[in-house]
DNA sequence: GGCGTGACTATGG
DNA sequence: ACCATAGCCACGC
């Protein structure tokens, strides 16, 4: 992956977490996938992680592991946890997994 | 260049 | 359904 490419990648999981519908989620493989870079899902992780401090405002949040699991809940703060931002929209979460997973998970279609 | 570290995933028991 | 394992790949040291 090119210097050119990550900068583009970056841009794109960007763009397509913004596009997941409040209630719904998706996954980390299934956003490398869309952006034609299935084994990037690692990556996907990394970029959602520091996108924490410098675009807030997208819903990173709605985005769990191909599991279900909510993987990355260390990254939010106690007073708004991962867990109460999916609950305060519906999604309902137990044991630190999305219930209906494979009802609600929402798959971003590939554009550019 | 080697080595360890992840907001990962598929698979097998 | 849960756990371990082995791939995976960018990144920092």
């Amino acid at each position: 992956m090119s210097i050119d490419e990550q900068r583009i990648f970056k841009k794109e999981v960007i763009k397509l977490v913004s596009l997941i519908p409040e209630g719904r989620m998706t996954t980390y493989g299934a956003i490398a996938k869309a952006l034609g870079y299935p084994k990037h899902a690692r990556y996907v992780g990394k970029i959602l992680n520091q996108s924490g401090d410098e675009s807030p405002s997208i819903p990173a949040h709605r985005v769990v592991s191909s599991s279900g699991k909510l993987s990355g809940a260390r990254a939010f703060g106690q007073l708004l946890s991962m867990e109460q931002r999916l609950e305060a929209e519906g999604v309902e979460v137990r044991k630190g997994k999305i219930v209906d997973f494979k009802r609600i998970i929402w798959y971003p279609i590939k554009r550019m």
